[in-house]
DNA sequence: AGCTTTCAACTTTTT
DNA sequence: GTTGAAAGCT
């Protein structure tokens, strides 16, 4: 469906301009569209782009909101809109107007590293558990909106009341360092709103129009901070789904959405009902699931795709078979299916760690997939600089990591050298690399330019020599050291970086990725599914290779066709045409925690969890329970999980009799048999 | 008995 | 990558 084209719905959510507004976007109705078409329509009616503020949760979805509106309406418009994270807004609300609360301009931002190391000061530890847990209750706390003396009061037990006591601490010690941690960048810019009124002022008249999306992921300091942000006028669109509501445990809570049409009478409530996405099927066992929970706002998700494959129920003896299951499906639908690709099918899971199994069943199926959410490691600068070098050292004609790694650091050369040097090669069709020494090179370049690329040349042609000639994990991590002082990397950070504890954690990636390299540089034995394997020791060289050959892999990255694998969390706002949902058993989906007890709270928060995974699925969906499956040290028996009861499969759309489901599957088992046995005979022959 | 080694299980995650 | 229990070792 084009932008052009909106439903009733759409359209009335996107013309109703005078007041507040919530958007109850169900799982694929379109919700992106609609902002992305309101902000349009709030151009045409005299808003000014840089009055109007669209606020997401991540900076991904920041980003790709940016892109879509700038393909509706221009991208010079599209760039003067405020599209950003509530934590960037925050941070821009208070490098602007912090010193109102006494904060000076150049505050320092602490990640959760930095929080765990000042906690585990303030509350004289040493103990990683304890700090963690203490960060964990403090910054659910703040986001409550709760100070130290109220959560004092608010504890309710001795590790809580310890908690308040460190929390109290740690807030002084943030003040002297003139430190926020991210829960500040919400709740100090709230505190300014609230106690300014020049500040509130000039925000106010800047952010004429605010968009939330994924309301209702918003936390209670968040939604004090919009109101604070919109003021009396309620000039505001909310957009969210109640259902997908799956963050409760980060503090994000319902009450926002119980509390909008209360603390604005004129709210007026869309919901969006007809899904673009899934099979009347999927949306059926969807609603059903959802239908369990109490609504706060009624919502049943149809569409126009037609009934559709009916669910598949998959039952596995344990956790390996499932993943043999899983493969075997993927194969099935590709074989009965022409042209669907791997990216077609995602494996969706509750945890993590299961994950491993699946890979493990991929690979020796040899098919491509990747895991969401790790690897980003890669993608950190520190290291795609340190990347560049290698590739460098392993093919010299990689011209991009060449011009990488001859400015990375810094050393004089200049675009002008590498514009003419680019000129020169491409001219010859040379590498740059290969151009470097060529005679007719003077003819182009100053002497100063020249000398400056040939002592890098020189250096590179040195450095790949001593790599080749290294062995060993000790022996790669002195070279790689040693690489890394004579190209003065660490000077580099620092110089680069402003923050010097942000040039610090920089570093410790960079040590970080030199332990892995040289890790990677001694002789090892790696056992992967039933195969033992004894890796030789390698030079730093040949390390580097396989790097490459990673990155290379890597890079076309998106393009890539892998089956993905990712949690039920990491799935939201994502779709495929086919999904596995795995492990879909009590305990497991809904997860039972050892020592927390199952609230209704946390059992409709799962049942949501559900809910995102059955509405990922664009046409089929399959469900899989284990019989058997381990716990702690034992095998125990497998529940299938109560969702699958709830999703009703067998209300399928076309009521079939027991009895002419056997003759269907005796006719399938003698097509099957004859098939087979026509096959064979054709061998025969 | 007390120590070390081994093996496998592990909630969810962004800023 | 960590933790924690069971098995193995002194």
């Amino acid at each position: 469906m084009s932008d052009a084209t909106l439903n009733p719905a759409q359209l009335e959510a996107v013309h109703h301009l005078h007041g507040p507004c919530l958007v109850i976007a169900g799982a694929g109705s379109g919700k992106t569209r609609v902002i992305t078409q309101k902000i349009a329509k709030l151009l045409s009616c005299g808003y000014r782009a840089k009055n109007i503020a669209a606020i997401t949760f991540t900076n991904k979805a920041a980003q790709e909101m940016r892109e879509r509106a700038k393909h509706l309406v221009g991208a010079r418009a599209g760039q003067e809109l405020v599209i950003s994270t509530f934590h960037s807004l925050g941070v821009r609300i208070l490098r602007e107007d912090g010193r109102h609360l006494g904060l000076k301009e150049q505050f320092s931002i602490m990640d959760s590293d930095d929080v765990l190391s000042v906690l585990r000061d303030a509350g004289g530890t040493t103990d990683a558990a304890t700090a963690k847990s203490w960060q964990w209750t403090i910054s659910l706390w703040k986001n409550q909106g709760l100070s130290a003396s109220q959560a004092l009061a608010y504890a309710k037990d001795d590790m809580e009341r310890a908690a308040a006591v460190v929390m109290q601490r740690y807030q002084e010690r943030l003040a002297a360092y003139q430190a926020v941690d991210f829960d500040d960048l919400i709740g100090l810019p709230l505190k300014l709103l609230q106690t300014s009124d020049e500040a509130r002022g000039k925000w106010q008249e800047l952010l004429r129009y605010v968009l939330v999306d994924e309301y209702q992921d918003t936390n209670a300091v968040q939604y004090e901070l919009l109101k604070a942000l919109v003021g009396e006028r309620a000039m505001f669109t909310a957009v969210g789904d109640d259902d997908q509501s799956i963050y409760g445990w980060r503090g994000a809570t319902i009450e926002n959405l119980k509390k909008l049409p209360v603390d604005f009478p004129q709210l007026k409530v869309i919901p969006l009902e007809q899904n673009y996405r899934s099979t009347s099927a999927i949306l059926r066992a969807a609603n059903n699931v959802i239908a369990t929970n109490p609504k706060l706002f009624q919502k049943t998700l149809w569409s126009e795709f037609g009934e559709g494959d009916p669910i598949a129920l998959i039952e596995a003896d344990g956790e390996e078979h499932e993943a043999e299951r899983a493969v075997a499906r993927i194969q099935a639908i590709r074989a009965n299916h022409g042209g669907t690709k791997f990216a077609d099918f995602a494996i969706l899971y509750r945890a993590n760690h299961q994950a491993r199994i699946f890979e493990q069943a991929l690979r020796r199926a040899e098919i491509p997939y990747k895991v969401s959410g790790g690897q980003s490691f890669f993608d950190k600068t520190e290291i795609k600089d340190l990347c560049a070098w290698l590739r460098l050292l392993v093919n010299q004609d990689d011209d991009p990591a060449f011009l990488r790694a001859v400015t990375t650091p810094k050393r004089g050369i200049g675009h002008q050298t590498l514009g003419h040097l680019s000129d020169f090669s491409a001219k010859w069709k040379l590498s740059m690399f290969e151009s470097l020494f060529a005679e007719s090179l003077k003819a182009t370049l100053s002497a100063k330019a020249l000398h400056g690329l040939h002592e890098f040349g020189r250096y590179v042609v040195d450095l790949e020599y001593r790599a080749r000639h290294t062995v060993g994990a000790e022996e790669g991590k002195a070279l790689l050291l040693e690489w890394l002082t004579d190209i003065g990397y660490e000077q580099y950070l620092l110089d680069q970086e402003e923050n010097e504890k942000v040039a610090a954690a920089r570093w410790n990636n960079v040590l970080d990725f030199v332990d892995w390299v040289a890790k990677r540089c001694g002789g090892e034995i790696t056992q992967d599914g039933g195969a033992t394997f004894e890796t030789q020791k390698q030079s730093v060289l040949q390390v580097a290779q396989t790097i490459s050959v990673i990155l290379s892999l890597a890079e076309r990255g998106d393009e890539q066709d892998q089956v993905v694998l990712t949690t039920l969390h990491a799935s939201k706002g994502l779709e495929w045409p086919h999904v596995i949902l795995a492990g879909v058993n009590e305990g497991l989906l809904p997860f039972k925690s050892e020592d927390e007890e199952m609230t209704p709270q946390r059992l409709e928060e799962e049942r949501r969890l559900m809910y995102v995974g059955i509405t990922r699925a664009r046409r089929t969906l399959a469900v899989s329970t284990l019989r058997r499956r381990k716990k702690n040290r034992e095998t125990v028996m497998g529940i299938p999980s109560r969702f699958i009861a709830e999703m009703k499969l067998h209300e399928s759309g076309i009521k079939e009799d027991p009895r002419e489901k056997l003759k269907r599957m005796r006719e399938q088992f003698a097509a099957k048999a004859a098939a087979s046995a026509a096959a064979q005979q054709k061998q025969a022959d």
